[in-house]
RNA sequence: GGAGGGAUCGCAUAGUGGUCUAGUGCGGCCGCCUGCUAAGCGGUUACCCUGGGAAACCGGGGUCGUGGGUUCAAAUCCCACUCCCUCCGCCA
């Protein structure tokens, strides 16, 4: 969420942000709304100010006058709580600004690569895409995952499983002893306000999934309930950054993306994700966005995994960022990048939302933090591109080195 | 799921219709004092919105879990909800 008064006094500027992106946003109700409200907030504090000076004496107090006030202040309250809670549903459907630094662009074909490591693997045989590999060697299981949920649901067995789940503690490890991060086991349920605060509502609700009797949410990301950890909080003098990593599955609808992307793993109802996020001072949060970026990207060099890194320019950006990287490996099977993670400064956009807030010196007035969230990575598509490229002439898969001591096995087949 | 109890300014507590402009203790901060100690004295101690001012600062309004209601007047009375605690039931 932006600051009203930001917008009040930078409509121009806002304006132009959102047209960067490519989309719109209620700019003109929000200000007549806010004239609206103010003007009416005066008023009331006025009425206000005239009933406490009326009750103030019981001897001399005008019980005619006292009424007539009461009866005006209660309208005027409702005129205004009405007036706020239109302005706050506009204000929530209003995108983040992105970063003045990062390159204006009408589409994802505008993203440029900032990064490239490793080479592509050259083959002396056809590379069999992971949906062939997985199914022949008896690790992925798509026709019971249909059976069991439906479909773009799938199981994995015997060292499939092995494998994702060696890849999740080999990432938690890392990113606890090398990068500083603290480790967090989040609940995958959240309240609708989690929803709110990260802002994934009211407007993406189509993407989620909700139980409907107790209002609980399913986590699209580890992001949510990482965000909601510190809402409705100041945190004290000395405490930022706070580093968080936390593994949770993942649930998305996908209702956006229907037949897109169908055939194997790459994209279910359903996916394990290792999250990275940061508390950080406004003045700290691209540095840390850099940061963030390259703990992701050792994650790719570690298991020997070529990849690019692309910046992402206004089109793409996503709703709550101000300025994003997205990682994608190589897979050679199926001959594609794969998004592997996504690393974004959100800016103070989920702290206003959130109400989350830090004391720079112990006397100092609260401000809003800036959060930072990126993935470290997302845990269909590692297992897709590790499958790919260590795959060998005979089908059988090898094991990357920092993982061998995870899964037990140099080798799967 | 059933029955009770509770939620007050960082913590602990007082407050059951009108100087509550929320008291007190602890802790924190500032200052003073003392040749000594976790000593004494004084002061201060949250957040949000808003008006004036370059600023230090000054003023108005709101917040006693949340939202409604009653009243000239609500921390206090009424209703609903949320969360926490105790007991019972159920349960991996």
């Amino acid at each position: 969420m932006l600051d009203l008064k930001f917008i009040r006094e930078n409509i121009e500027l806002v304006r132009q942000a959102v047209a960067d992106r490519g989309t719109d946003a209620p700019l003109d109700e929000i200000i007549s709304l806010d004239t609206a409200r103010r003007r009416q907030i005066l008023e009331l504090e006025d009425l206000r100010h005239a009933r406490k000076e009326a009750a103030r004496d019981r001897e001399q107090a005008d019980k005619e006058v006292g009424r007539d006030l009461r009866v005006q202040i209660k309208t005027l309250e409702d005129e205004v709580r009405s007036l706020d809670s239109q302005l706050q549903d506009l204000l929530l459907q209003v995108p983040n600004l992105p970063h003045p630094s990062i390159p204006v662009g009408k589409d994802e074909s505008e993203n440029p690569v900032v990064r490239m490591w490793g080479e592509a693997r050259k083959f002396d045989f056809t590379p069999a895409p992971h949906w062939k590999l997985g199914e022949t060697l008896g690790i992925i299981d798509f026709e019971r995952g249909v059976k069991l949920s439906g479909s773009r649901f799938y199981v994995l067995k015997g060292l499939g499983a092995r494998l994702q789940r060696a890849i999740i503690s080999f990432m938690l490890e890392l990113h606890t002893t090398k990068h500083g991060y603290q480790e967090i086991y989040p609940p995958f349920m959240v309240k609708r306000e989690c929803m709110v605060g990260s802002g994934n509502l009211p407007k993406f609700a189509d993407n989620l999934y909700h139980d409907e009797e107790d209002d609980l949410w399913f986590v699209p990301t580890a992001e949510v309930p990482l965000t909601n950890m510190h809402r409705d909080e100041i945190i004290m003098p000395g405490s930022l950054p706070i580093y968080y990593v936390a593994y949770t599955a993942c649930f998305r609808r996908e209702k956006m993306s229907a037949g897109k992307d169908t055939r194997g793993i790459k994209r279910g109802h359903q996916f394990d994700k290792v999250e990275l996020y940061k508390f950080t001072e406004p003045d700290k949060s691209n540095d840390e966005l850099e940061k963030m970026v390259a703990n992701a990207e050792h994650v790719c060099q570690k298991l020997g995994l070529p990849y690019h890194t692309k910046e992402l320019c206004t089109a793409d950006l996503g709703f709550a960022s101000t300025k994003s990287y997205d990682i994608e490996m190589w897979a050679p099977g199926c001959g594609e990048w794969l998004e592997v993670s996504s690393c974004s400064n959100c800016g103070d956009f989920q702290a206003r939302r959130a109400n989350i807030r830090y004391r720079p010196t112990p006397d100092a007035k609260p401000r809003f933090v800036h959060t930072l969230n990126g993935s470290g990575l997302a845990l269909p598509r590692v297992l897709i591109a590790i499958m790919e490229n260590y795959q060998q002439a005979d089908g059988t898969i090898l094991v990357p080195e920092v993982l061998q001591g995870y899964v037990g096995e140099k080798v799967v087949r």
